[in-house]
DNA sequence: GCCAACGTTGGC
DNA sequence: GCCAACGTTGGC
């Protein structure tokens, strides 16, 4: 059976918590802390293994997509609302009906230089991109295979994964 | 640091 | 169910 066409999408980040480094330090991580339900929902309904994903820089300097990442869980529940310690506790949240979802992601590369927001601006095939939207606060944003193209042409990269995806049990 | 744009909360 | 108040996000 074909693999199902590959998609993408852009995961924001701010450096000082979590930045492209760290993920190629750690390699795989878990998506962790998202409390926002359309972003729940797609992490929970529409993110799916081997999807593409942006690693987007926001409130740093500069603003940019240092990378990228390949997802390689699907939505499963973020432990952290569980944890009275943790930053994103929710105690609304019931550990036999999990409000929150998290995916977990594995480094694919890096991007040197940067892609900044300023250049994806620049780029009139890159205009609807929701990170680019006014007002959009959306943590992820799905991205069109040609936003992908475009921004791996930028960057001056191969556009297919990094490696071969590694096979994983479902 | 400012503030517009959102999402959430809670009184009614 | 409405909506004002509030807190947060995140670009500028």
């Amino acid at each position: 059976m074909p693999r199902p066409e590959r998609r993408f999408w852009l995961f924001k980040s701010e450096p000082e918590s979590y930045s492209i480094d760290d993920l190629k330090r750690d390699g795989r991580t878990f998506w962790d802390g998202i409390r926002n339900y359309q972003v729940r929902n797609f992490l929970r309904d529409d993110v799916r293994v081997g999807d593409g994903v942006l690693f987007y820089n926001s409130n740093a300097d500069p603003m940019a997509v240092t990378g990228t990442m390949t997802v390689v869980s699907a939505g499963y529940p973020d432990h952290t609302q569980f944890d009275p310690r943790a930053k994103h506790y929710d105690p609304a949240s019931r550990e036999d009906s999990p409000t929150w979802f998290m995916v977990d992601v594995e480094f694919e590369r890096r991007f040197d230089p940067p892609v900044t927001r300023d250049m994806l601006k620049c780029h009139a095939g890159l205009a609807g991109m929701g990170v680019l939207q006014k007002g959009s606060r959306l943590s992820v944003t799905p991205v069109t295979a040609e936003e992908w193209r475009i921004i791996h042409q930028i960057a001056g990269v191969s556009d297919g994964p990094a490696k071969k995806l590694r096979r994983t049990k479902t």
